[in-house]
DNA sequence: GTCTATAGCTCGATAGAC
DNA sequence: GTCTATCGAGCTATAGAC
């Protein structure tokens, strides 16, 4: 009944997510998540089958964190306008790693599109999360019969500054891009 | 004086550009190109010392690719609106392997920023020719202030579009997002 | 539950015959 | 220039002691 692994399944899991999204998972070894942990190689496997389930938990760990997010842009505001735009203000806050790495789902999806369709599923439907969410803020902004089109470019748009903000190494233009999505929002939201 | 290699050569080139789309860098290996083209392993450092080098070379490939696409922009009409059109069409012209595989720029860059900057330079530097052509034919529409964070912005709107048609697996998104991207671009060049 | 040792395979790269 | 044979390292995964 003791439940002591739990610790270590969870330093696991969390190490392999920030060595999947610096390094890739393919190129992310076993060895590689043992030195970051302090956990033996050999370890893993009373824990997870195969390589595949670590990503499978990691892709649950995401799915989290992505749910944490739309909390934080919940309570950042009553307003929708605001909330959406908190979430734009990621792209900001995790500039950074932006730069460096990408976008956590969008450079996944990349990867395992072109090695394991299977595992893509999965990342997509942790962008259908992120797309419903935006969806619902956008129709009750009262944009009930664009609202799925318009989610769809907000995702668009968003992964388009991170490709080119890596592509380029350019924080400047990662805030500006921010900045101006924001001015699309209030746009088109500024008619309803 | 005889040059049959340039024939393997070329050949490994071509192979390895495929390869490396469609599976990615890291994950094609000499055996998967020399299963490709014929050639046996060995015999690939004859023409190259690393792999590095046929990623070189793959790139330097993808360089005249881009410079092809330009010309066929350029020669597709005389207006700098329609050479622009054009260019957005690529999506729909390539759309089959875009669902697939994502943009063979975007995902290669995506995965180099990851392992190995220098080859990640080299990617920008071809993103930088195509963003230029756009420039030129921005600012020779009008333009003159405003062309270089136009050319950034219809980079970033073409990478999201890619990244999302390819999360989704869905050649409709590809589609509306093209001709979204031609509205778009004809809004703008209307004022001038 | 935790750890070591290692099997079995594939990788990039090398050596050398022809 | 073209090919075969193979090295040494690294990988995922397994076996089994404690």
């Amino acid at each position: 009944m003791k439940q002591q692994n739990t610790n270590s399944k969870e330093r696991i899991i969390l190490a392999a997510d920030q060595l999947f999204y610096v390094r890739g998972y393919s190129q992310t070894s076993f060895s590689d998540i043992a030195e970051e942990t302090g956990i033996p190689r050999g370890n893993f496997y009373y824990y997870f089958k195969t390589k595949d389930e670590i990503l499978s938990a990691v892709l649950e760990h995401r799915q989290s964190l992505i749910e944490g997010l739309l909390e934080a842009c919940e309570n950042s505001s009553s307003e929708p306008r605001d909330q959406l735009f908190y979430m734009v203000d990621v792209l900001v806050r995790e500039e950074d790693s932006i730069i460096k790495y990408g976008c956590p789902l969008g450079t996944l999806s990349s990867e395992l599109s072109k090695t394991s369709l299977t595992m893509q599923q999965h990342v997509k439907s942790i962008f259908e999360t992120l797309r419903q969410w935006i969806e619902k803020k956008l129709s009750s902004a009262g944009f009930s019969d664009r609202s799925h089109s318009l989610s769809m470019e907000m995702l668009s748009r968003l992964q388009g500054t991170t490709v080119l903000a890596n592509v380029y190494q350019d924080v400047d233009f990662l805030r500006r891009s921010a900045l101006q999505h924001k001015q699309w929002l209030s746009e088109l939201l500024k008619n309803h």
